[in-house]
DNA sequence: TGTAATATGTAGTCAAACGACATATCACCG
DNA sequence: CGGTGATATGTCGTTTGACTACATATTACA
């Protein structure tokens, strides 16, 4: 299996996935900023409630589609948060999943759908 | 709840489900139609099992997204295929879910993703 | 001092896709 | 006439992942 196949096989990606992927595109985000963005992104549809958000940054992270990020920005305080980027996979995965989207409204259209004109 | 919150609470479709959907806009189909039209319409990329198919559209009818078709047409034979095809809510659910995969599509063209232009 | 926002996590449940299995007919070829 | 592949419909058991509810702690502000 290449590496375009073992992409292909980890599509589709789930809704909560893809905008989880998507805050990260941009750059490192803390779990909580990341419901916060994932909501604006989503004109308040999608509210991750934090037990999709943590199980779900468990997942990529074992999967390797994210990875840790060491805070040397402690703001003043000791507290520490704990951020997540993108790994060169996940963004290869976010932009095969971008691609599978555009399949699915390039069919929509062959179909007629007026909402996909 | 309206009627648009009603089918907003439906969605995302799973990949399958959509693609089931999309198969009967055009007009009514019988399950092994489906499968094919699926496996065509994604460029052969999602081969339904008969699994996943049949409990699928159990799923719908049940739902009344899709409803069975009295075929009149008995092709010389009698043997009896099972047709079905989308319910006007089932129209609307489809068209609903294509919204939704533009705006999808829309935010990752905010977040630059150069797959998206 | 209390309450809302920030911040991270676990446990149990449920929906749905999947592979494996099962059955039957039809068309065609050797 | 017998086999094979396409057509056609269905069930069962497993697994994945999103969800709700629960749990804990800090910070900012009134």
């Amino acid at each position: 299996m290449d590496a375009r196949e073992q992409i292909q096989s980890q599509l589709p990606l789930t809704e909560v996935t893809y905008f989880i992927l998507l805050s990260l595109a941009p750059g490192p985000r803390h779990g909580y900023a990341i419901m916060k963005d994932v909501r604006a992104l989503s004109r308040e549809r999608v509210s991750l409630s934090t037990g999709t958000l943590y199980t779900a940054l468990k997942r990529l992270l074992d999967q390797g589609w994210i990875r840790r990020v060491e805070e040397p920005e402690k703001n003043g305080d000791g507290r520490v948060r704990k951020s997540y980027m993108l790994t060169s996979l996940g963004a290869a995965i976010l932009e095969a999943e971008v691609e599978r989207l555009q399949g699915l409204l390039r069919v929509a259209r062959m179909r007629s759908l007026k909402s996909a004109a």
